[in-house]
DNA sequence: TAGATTGTTAATCGATTAACAATC
DNA sequence: TAGATTGTTAATCGATTAACAATC
């Protein structure tokens, strides 16, 4: 399904320890256990959003599937005052951007979901670096780098598109 | 900013022909010309939305930055016959999937966006592939293969947090 | 023992970087 | 001519793959 050879998928598990039986084979449930340890998804994961005020943000704090995979949203932030204490779902009413380190820490945040547009981006992600927040996933189109205090990942929905137009002009060049 | 030294960025570019001036230099708004013209990005590229009556689907259709890259969503589509002529934004009523393949065509549809539950997506899959579209962008969490016929990108938002969990359990190793 | 499969070392391949001739 | 910068070839580095001993 990955498009791996056996070499490397034992290369990249090796990696990390010993997980199999020489002459038998990998115990499917205790691999799937180490896994689940390695990526630290044992622990569930609180999740704020950022931008919550927005079409984007308030979808994703509505949006089922990060539960069934061990990620809570506990918070909402936003810079305008005209949705601050606007309740969503079941994470709350909006905060104000200025009160996020204090709620990181009370809420023990790990990772925040960054869906401001690209001119607020600089003033929230000062408040972020203040939280002391290790991990954002950041949607506005605007890199991000990270740096030895955290780790940004960057999804940006043009570029996604733009890659596919590059594609669009070369046929054949699909595969991966 | 991208982390390349000079040496890469001319091999890069080396690949597509020779766009600069040797002991001259580039000329930037030519060679960003080129840069467009081997992205695709002259042509504005029309767009679908697949599932637009769900929460991720709505907010992308009424999202503001695709039309500043040159991409336009002209049409919505989803399965769920309560939100059928449903109006949203200005590209129109979501029309039923089964139309798909038939409004693909009449509106030269390039990039199809799916943002279906992942139940529905083998269904609606289906009907892309009958509509002859050549690339598509997944939201689903179900991984999508590309193929000879049809370029896929998937963007699966619960492993983005996934990812940033790993890192989280490994101080340090944030940079890239 | 024969067959199978892991973990690991060695060989291969490709991508990044360094070096340099060509050019302005 | 001296200095700068490209395009390209060669050297280096790292990642993928192949081979194989260890083990059941």
């Amino acid at each position: 399904m990955l498009d791996l050879n056996p070499a490397q998928v034992r290369k990249d598990l090796a990696y990390f320890g010993e997980f199999g039986k020489r002459g038998v084979g990998y115990s499917v449930s205790r691999l799937r256990d180490h896994l689940i340890e390695i990526l630290g998804l044992q622990t569930r994961r609180n999740v704020g959003i950022v931008g919550a005020g927005g079409r984007l943000g308030h979808a994703l704090a509505l949006y089922k599937g990060f539960e069934k995979r061990n990620f809570k949203v506990v918070a909402l932030f936003d810079k305008d005052p005209h949705v601050i204490h606007q309740p969503v779902g079941d994470s709350g009413t909006i905060h104000h951007i200025s009160e996020l380190p204090t709620i990181v820490r009370q809420l023990s945040i790990e990772i925040l979901i960054l869906t401001v547009p690209a001119e607020a981006v600089r003033e929230v992600f000062d408040y972020i670096l203040l939280s002391g927040v290790k991990a954002v996933l950041n949607f506005a189109p605007v890199k991000l780098n990270s740096t030895e205090e955290i780790c940004v990942h960057n999804v940006d929905l043009a570029i996604e598109l733009e890659s596919l137009s590059y594609h669009l002009n070369r046929p054949g060049v699909n595969l991966p």
